[in-house]
This record gives structure tokens, sequence and C-alpha cells, in this order.
DNA sequence: CTGCAATCCCAAAGCGCTTTGGCATGCTTT
DNA sequence: AAAGCATGCCAAAGCGCTTTGGGATTGCAG
């Protein structure tokens, strides 16, 4: 059924069925109701193509989804999206997903664009060096960043959470409870946001006195493995009395690991060892369930979903003019596994080294 | 820069420079040439809802992301969506989210259909009940559907894993090496696949000749927090005598929860209990990252997403054109959380009971 | 009874592409 | 030399919708 059909059906115009469709005030109420009726009754959509091509608006946000052999989605993403798709839904837009090689996401962009098949798009995990602004903003894409990048470039519209001062709670927090030796171990610092949390750390220590230096930290991208390495590197064979009693962690998954290094090693959260994770609000796994609950700084992922999805419609209908750079305060949640510093005399657990794996 | 502007400053008619575009031999090689360098230097993308509306085609493969405050979209999609995104690259074709409440679900996909906005869609998740096949046929929109119905229905196409076999083979395991008091952490059996794997345990166990009502099973979504509850309800003040000694548990989130009740109960794997999980394979959980590397059922889910990318373009474009019902077979995989049932008179380990949480 | 707004509806012109059905041109056949 | 045939290109007709710029009809004041 289209909309020639429903029109010679209901002996109207097509000029008055889409009128009446799309809730324009020139068809008198009996006519929309007619109108709204038949459609219904017969199934009738507008073709959605027909439509995007008439208005030039393709109802729709995208995404360019990184791909590859050597490419990991973050988790992240499924939350974030479970946000988006919630907001999308009262909005109306589908989200698209444009799948692009790294080294060739600019060309897709471009391609987005050119072939204006989405009204605006989303850039989410913002490197150092993002290129992706300049570049969307001369395309004349409308856009929404997902964080920020480093330098602060000229406003662009964004949605960040304060990294920073969520990292520098979290130290601050062990620094008021006696550790001197703290350990950090990040995400990638290329992307910004781990570079953001540095600073919050470093910041927090050098009003504590400690130098930056003294901090081991360790950027490695978020996953069970690397934190389950780089604890055992530090906690292994090592002097009870220099090695760290405070560590930050930059994701619930390292924070998976570390712990299997610290059980490992028989090392006790919060007594040989604080522990403060950053949580994103994943429904799957909780730090309220691990063994030792964990101190965590909370920011839900999937509520950034739904407002980046909502202020992209708002900048896309213009609503939202000005671009404003939304930063979102964290929460610092104490929960079990941190705890005062050990006394530094206090005999440590842990065993013997062991063979590397 | 659209196609008349191309043609007027080529000199050449819209019909050639889009025949030439699109690769078709009435056009000379010395046109088609100066065409497609004409293109590229004035970055010339064709208008793609115009094309869309001309041809028919979408150019994009739909799914309909099931949304709402109660609606956790599993971590595994994340994965499945990767592994997509990798092939529809090679394919050239988008993936296009609609977003849905579950109980409205049926009239997104009858939206998708009339609106003609992607060329097929695949379904997952799917329900014992399943409506979704009898209603996307009913609308003559291509689809594809991950995983089964329980009635097999008259043939439509699909990718699944052999759950029953995998479940099958994962409780022979257990049966061999003498364990007798199974358990079974199930996912939601609203799911197909949740009751193909029950079925592939309880044959196994008939095999054996034990009763099927002799199975400890539990029906949860998948995540720590059940994973663990569960543990927690059938290891606390249980008998070393009669407790489980084997349990299966449906994924890796959920055997995160077991391993942190066995830890809390202080039982061990495997003298205590032996486990086997299935293993979606996700880059940032391991099945070897577990303090003992768990045994497991392994399938990717990526693989899948990828596959399943390949064969909707192909039933889209005719490629394919007879319903094959494609089941993947699964490894099983063992590695250190599987051992021979602890003997019968044996002291077992496990602390005194304690207060529920 | 005329004139003038409203009110309600319509024909037709796009939106930017693909594709059908020819029409020249030059080259090979009888 | 006329006929036949590729070859290479084009004009124009859609695809199904929205939207512009009126055109009837009606109601009401003058």
């Amino acid at each position: 059924m289209n909309l020639k059909q429903l029109s010679e059906l209901l002996d109207l115009s097509q000029t008055t069925i889409s009128r009446a469709l799309n809730g324009y005030p020139e068809v008198s109420e009996r006519t929309r109701f007619k109108v709204v009726e038949a459609a219904r009754k017969h199934g009738y959509k507008p073709n959605s193509n027909a439509r995007k091509l008439a208005t030039g608006r393709a109802g729709s946000i995208g995404y360019v989804l990184p791909v590859g052999r050597n490419v990991d989605l973050d988790p992240h993403f499924v939350e974030f999206l479970s946000g988006m798709g919630e907001h999308a839904l009262s909005r109306e837009v589908d989200l698209s997903l444009t799948p692009a090689p790294y080294e060739k996401e600019s060309e897709a962009y471009r391609r987005i664009a050119a072939s204006r098949s989405v009204d605006g798009v989303y850039l989410s995990s913002m490197r150092n060096d993002e290129q992706r602004i300049a570049l969307v903003r001369g395309l004349g894409l409308p856009f929404l960043a997902h964080g920020r990048a480093l330098a602060p470039a000229d406003g662009y519209a964004c949605v960040d959470i304060d990294n920073e001062g969520a990292f520098h709670a979290a130290t601050r927090l062990l620094l008021q409870l006696g550790h001197k030796r703290l350990a950090y171990l990040n995400g990638d610092t290329d992307y910004a946001f781990a570079v953001h949390r540095l600073n919050g750390v470093t910041r927090a220590m050098s009003e504590y006195g400690l130098a930056a230096e003294s901090l081991r930290h360790h950027s490695a991208a978020m996953n069970e493995e690397n934190g389950y390495r780089l604890a055992m590197m530090m906690f292994r064979d090592s002097d009870p009395a220099t090695r760290p009693t405070g560590v930050l962690s930059a994701s619930m998954f390292t924070t998976l690991g570390i712990v299997r290094a610290l059980n490992h090693l028989g090392l006790k959260m919060p007594d040989d060892v604080s522990v403060i994770t950053h949580d994103d609000v994943f429904p799957f796994l909780k730090p309220e369930s691990f063994s030792v609950p964990l101190t965590t700084t909370r920011s839900s992922i999937r509520a950034a979903g739904a407002r980046i999805c909502e202020r992209l419609v708002d900048i896309i209908t213009g609503v939202e003019s000005e671009p404003v750079q939304e930063i979102w305060p964290v929460e610092l949640i104490v929960r079990a596994s941190t705890g005062p510093a050990p006394a530094e005399g206090k005999r440590a657990h842990g065993r013997a080294a062991e063979p590397a794996e």
C-alpha cells in the first residue's frame, strides 16, 4: 500500500493524506480522522526512503563502528547503546551503524556526510590527537562527542564525565586513609579519558606532597588479563615495605584481574591493599558482587547514552544551537575494598614468589 | 555535489555517469575512467536515500533492539555486533537498529517492513513460543534467525550452535569423571537455547542411568548475582554427601558468581566441585583468566555474527534460496575446573553455614 | 447580493537517483 | 553498397513521498 493507492481508495489527493498523517493544520479534523483510520486499517506506512528523499531528513543517527580482527568493541558499548535506544525510541529515530576499519574511519565519515544517510553522528572513544572533530565539522555533519579531546578545541558539543575529578577524589580518599605508595592501572593513554584520570591522580598526589613520579602507573587495554598481569608484576616478589598499598583501577574488568592476582598471592583487600575502581554500571557485573565489595567511582554509561541521543536530536533539529560542553559529576562510593594503609612495621601477608606463567 | 551537477561538469548524461560508477558494461573504459576520476576529485557520492528509493534496496540490515528500563541488552550483543560489522564492511551494508519496547516489538517489525527501510532483519534470542518468524515471514521481510525456536516450524533460515550437543558432551564428561550429583545453572528457559541445553544435560544423564529429577536445575538470567545466589543456596548448609559435585553453568558471568560463592564457602575447584561453563568467547573475560582455569564448551559468538551477516546478505540478494538450518558444533575444552568426583567417604572442605546476606 | 476571509483541498513540481528504450556511430558482413 | 550488429551514449520515465502555490467552497459582514 502506498500513498497513491490510499489516495485513490479514499478519493482524496496525496497532498491531503500526507498532511493529515503528518499533523498539518490545513486539513479538517473529520478528514484527518478518516485518513488516519484508513491508514491504520490498511497498514499504510510511508516508504521511509521516499520520505527521506523528499524531506532531506534521514530520521536516524549514525555511528562509525570500528571493526577489524584486532579491534574489540568494548563491552561498555552495549550499555551505551541501550541508553541511546531508550531515548531514540521516544524521538522516533533509528541508529545506524556504519562499520569501518580504523584506518578508513575518515572515509566512512565522508561517505556518511556525502550520502546524507544520517542526520548526525556521535563520536566516542575520543583520542588525544582527535582528528574527527575537525573532520565532521568540515563536512557539515552535525555531531556530538562522548568525551572530550585533550585540547579543548573551539567549542564543540560534548557529554563527558568528570574523569579528572573522579580520580582526584578517589586518590584523595586513599591519601586520607594514609596510603603513600599508589599504583594506577590506567586505560590506554592514547585516549583522552585516561589522561584526564591520570591528571586527577597526580593532582591529588601533589596536593598531598607526593611526587607524581612515585605513582606506579601502567597504561593498557582494560581487561581481565592486563589487570592480572600488571598486578602480578607489581606484587609478586615485592617488598611489603615498598610495594603499593593503594591501587586505582580504570575498569571493573581490570579489577577482576587485580583481584585474581591478589587472591593468588594471598593478599587481602583492604588489609594489604586498598582498591578503587571506576564503575560504568553494568547490570551483569556489579561492584557489590565481588568477594570484597569494591569502592568505586560511578557513572552510568547508559544514562550517558540516553542523554547523548537526546542532545544529538536537539542539535540536529536546531533546538540546541550553541555547542555546550556538558560534564557530569561522578560519585565516589565507598565499600569494603578500601581501608587504612597498613602500618609500616606490620607483617604483611603474601606468599613467596612464584615462577612466571 | 549531485549527479546533475557532475553530469553538467563532465558534459555527459546522468545515465552515463550512473552507469560508469556502478560498473555497467555499456560505457567505454575511457569514459568510465574520466567519470570515476571526477567523482573522486569532487567527492561525489550518490545520495543514499535517492538511490534507495530508485533501486528499492536499502543497503542495510535491520535489528529490532529491545529497550526499556528493565531490559538489559546482554553483553554478548556487542561481540555479535563486532562480527556482523566485520562482514557488513566487506558487503558494504550498514546495520540499522530500531529500538522498540518488548511489548511493541511486532509493531516495530511491521513498520520496518512497510517502510522498507532495511532489506532484511535478523532475529535473535529465540523464545520458545516464537512469534516473530511467522510475523516477518508474513510481512515478506527476508530474515535469518540466530538460534532456533523450539518447534522446528517449517524450514526457516537460521544459524545456531549445537546447544544440546554441547551440554550433552559437558554432562557426559562429568559423568565419566564419576560425578553423580549434578547441578545446572541455566539461563532463562523461556529461551529456546536454554531448553536445548537442558535437554542435552538430561539426555546424557539418562544414558548414564540417572533420573532427570536428580538434576538441581535453576533457570535465571545469566549474571554474576544469580550465579552467586544460586550457588550459595546450593552449597551453604549442604551436606557434603548430598550436595552436587558437578556444576554446569550457562555463561561466564554466572560462573563468576559461582566461583565467588565457592571461594566464600571455602570449596575448591575441582576437588570439591567440578564446573563446566559455556564460553561465548569474550575478549575481555576469558576462561583461562580464572584462578582455576575453566573447562568450557566454546563457540564464538563473534563468528556467528559474521556468518549471519554473510548469509543474510545472500538471502536478500537471492543467492541463498532454500532456507538452511545451519548448526555449528561446539568444542569442549578441558581445563582445570573439572576433575574426578570426590570419593564418597572423604572429608570434604567447606566452612560451617553462614547467615544469609 | 456582492466581497472577502477562512477553510479545506488539490495539481504539479521537486528530492536525486536508476533504468528502460532508443538513437547515432562506426564496423563487419553479404 | 546495403544490411546487420555491436558499441557508447542519451532523454525521459519512474521510485513514493513532501511541499509549494494556488483554487474551490463556505460563512459572514457590508
